[in-house]
DNA sequence: AATGAATGAGCATTCATTCAT
DNA sequence: TATGAATGAATGCTCATTCAT
């Protein structure tokens, strides 16, 4: 890591930017003010503006991925670790609200965007749910019939909605705590109640 | 309703062009193109390149709700409702990919797009949902610590994260039963083994 | 005359728009609001939107020429015509502010943008000077060495740098009256002091 | 100053571009070119084609204030002095064309096209003329009887017709000096033949 | 490496004019 | 005659990217 970091600035001035315009409407300048660089400069780090949202993606996303990882490995319950890991991503979507956007928003338009990159990263990191389902399944905790590709996406579909609308200002009545406990509840017990369960 | 329809026909093309291309990278030739209008035609309908793509929302979504509604008003037992809802859904976006995909990602943009818009309609679509955990609610069929409004959100972020899938061609190995099927159970019992629940 | 001369109501509103907005910025379809026709209407009586302009000016310096002339038939006395016309002039500036911003700043642009347009009735309408400055020289009564094709300019230049003020809702200080006065002493008598003269 | 000084390039051009087609014909594109810089970077400099407008006016004007002044500054005559602004003048505008078309017809829409802006430098072009007359007023050179505020415009108005007739290629027959001869005789001694004066 | 002035392709929108009714 | 829906050419301005310094 250089003392001049220009490479960190740039992506931290460009989640910033993207998450408060959106993509198309940040500007290159607008980057480049925000990291205190000229334009050009940009563009000795990176190939365009694609590129940029690309490593954006990569390094928040690597970053988050690292973390959780972390927390993870201290725990062996698959029914904690998934806890964990809901309760890790609201906390962290509440708290980086920038990253919440970006990833809510503008990931969604990346495939469209750059029809040669897949985010790598990104699935990384979703996959962390279906290897937790995996495991949960494996010590006969998880029911055997649910299907770990389909369960991650609902699972984190369910965070990610839950963290949209914290961005836009909306239900901020529930707290981290509340909606992580309510998710792991949805997720692990179902709705139905107890008796009505066939 | 004129013989030509002319509303009917640039609202059906723009959501093509909006699905395939994006709505930033949409160009209203490119509509004008799919409706076979003039491009200046498009305007003594819609006010601006804003304006189509709220009216697609409105008008697409507002479709779903009736169809939804109408299967559910046939139905009263909550759990059955459910399993409509979420069949109906994935079915919808399997069959209109274009349709799926501006949900998806153009209808995230548009409250960063157009600060006095609330997409109503959206809203209206998703609270059916919390309308029916309610109602399982009242007649002791859902569990009474659920939260509606995290529920809600919980179960249409999950449907949306599997229907986004479907759209990048990616997994389509489940076929819609097996998705709903899957979801459905998910949701309502689930991912716990029943001698595990506590 | 028909009953409903839809040539004249076109015409007066279009001095009406044409005088409010400039001749660029004003629509076809500003002008058939205005004169309660279908825009489509307009081409039945005019080639294009130049056509209008010029029939403006045509018909409406046409009547001004005739008011004079009119009053200028009356007199004999060179020194009374002279000033006859520059109140009348004056007069109908104030009057009818839409002809004089017209006649302004329109009629300005209208050689430059039809270039074979003469306009007529405009020459016409200023000849009316030269010829009574002619006359004034015939009779003695003015200077022989003033060119009545310069003095006509100076006049009118002037007479119209007055009014022009007037529709900027500048200067109203002075009444058609006192600027009459002034005007005609300007050009009569001069700005020398009689003592001064040589 | 730079050595390119594109700023100065694009005033240049764009006085004459709109000289020649008139404001609203006159397209950014024909400025670029005639500049010889790209369309873009116009807006370097500009903030839109009224502000190259009106920057035109606000440098070409101040340019002819200062000359003006210059002369007027070596006589103390107000005579004289009326004498060399109306040479002045309309040496300049026979010289150059291109400025005078752009005072002459584009500046009369301005305060139409741009409600906030007054031409301040042109106000104080103009005011030079009352400045001399009350000079010559208080020196009792020039008739009490005169109001400043009207005879300035009389002159200016006529001066400024004099040179519009110059830029239509009409009326060629008169020479600067001859035109200027004739304009200072008729302010100052008025048309009226001597002997005839009251 | 860094700069930022310069580039020029690209597009939403307007509006004079047409023409089927 | 009269209408007004439809047309599509035309353009001011933006901004990602380049490159001389």
């Amino acid at each position: 890591m250089k003392s001049s970091d220009k490479h960190g600035k740039i992506i931290k001035a460009s989640t910033k930017v993207f998450a408060k315009k959106g993509f198309f409407n940040a500007r290159i300048s607008d980057i480049a003010k925000e990291a205190k660089v000229a334009d050009g400069t940009i563009y000795l780090y990176f190939n365009n503006k694609f590129d940029i949202l690309i490593s954006v993606f990569e390094q928040e996303i690597g970053r988050l991925i690292e973390q959780v990882t972390a927390l993870l490995d201290k725990e062996d319950d698959p029914r904690k670790m998934l806890e964990i890991f809901i309760r890790k991503h609201l906390a962290e979507m509440k708290k980086n609200r920038n990253l919440a956007e970006v990833i809510q928003i503008e990931l969604r338009q990346t495939n469209k965007l750059i029809r040669d990159y897949r985010n790598n990263k990104f699935s990384e990191y979703v996959d962390i749910l279906s290897t937790i389902i995996k495991k949960g399944q494996q010590e006969k905790i998880f029911r055997q019939d649910i299907m770990p590709g389909i369960a991650k996406r609902a699972i984190f579909g369910g965070l990610d909605e839950i963290s949209r609308v914290w961005t836009l200002n909306l239900d901020t009545k529930y707290t981290v705590d509340e909606a992580a406990k309510q998710m792991s509840d949805i997720f692990q017990l179902g709705i139905l109640a107890p008796t009505s369960s066939s």
